[in-house]
DNA sequence: GATTTATTTCAATACTTCTTGTAATGTCAG
DNA sequence: CTGACATTACAAGAAGTATTGAAATAAATC
């Protein structure tokens, strides 16, 4: 996971339509929904959906397979876990106990963190 | 969460400025850093960098306090654990084993959703 | 082959956001 | 009070994004 990948799923994330689409196929994980359901559901029309259903991919947050004439599309759970885990890496720089996430949510990373310099800072 | 704080949080972190701000006040969690440190650390210009605070504010994600004539920004942690499990939400309609979600990274939520009628799909 | 259905592509417009420069606010030190 | 510092606020131009409508592709059905 790199700062590109976070950048492009947190921008996909940022659109309205682009989030029900989503969580809509987060529900219906893993067998997804073909094109023309996610539009009649969320009541969308068909080419602004496939303009977000294609950043959506690009982003890598869904998966298309063809069926016939049917698109499905489906929800890539991984790399939501791998957003998750590189938004919390190195949460409170690994203090024992000042972290307020639940270990449950994180994952470790072995590198430390550099101290820097507080200049002249109050108290 | 409402659909509304989740698309702030996302538009925040869709930027690579808010996005490598927020993962640093993470790392630096519980305590925080002051407005200098970040843009001297992250090499920002000042008057960018307050721009995005605020907006990192205003979407909840960082709270700020003020030192003397410094400012001190932290991470929300609790924000970005609501909206995990806001995205989560429903995930593979709570069919057992169907999920590739470690249930760790989820919660369960008491409503079910509405199965729709499949018009005419192959297969 | 012609028609219908599902979906995408393209182009144009409106809208929003990012960045930069400059001015303003407020706090601390002398 | 005055000067220096930390930070914010405002304004303007550039860049990116969303939405819409019309046309194109492509598979299934007749």
């Amino acid at each position: 996971m790199d700062q590109k990948v976070a950048t492009a799923v947190f921008e996909s994330l940022a659109s309205t339509v682009r989030l029900d689409v989503y969580r809509l196929l987060v529900r219906h994980a893993p067998d997804g929904l073909v094109a023309g359901e996610i539009a009649s559901t969320l009541d969308v029309p068909p080419n602004n959906l496939s303009f977000h259903l294609k950043a959506l991919v690009q982003a890598g947050l869904l998966a298309v397979e063809q069926q016939g004439r049917f698109l499905r599309y489906r929800a890539n759970l991984l790399l939501m876990q791998g957003v998750i885990t590189y938004l919390t890496a190195e949460c409170c720089a690994g203090k024992q106990g000042r972290c307020a996430v639940p270990a449950a949510s994180r994952r470790q990373s072995g590198a430390s963190i550099r101290t820097r310099r507080a200049s002249r800072l109050p108290s």
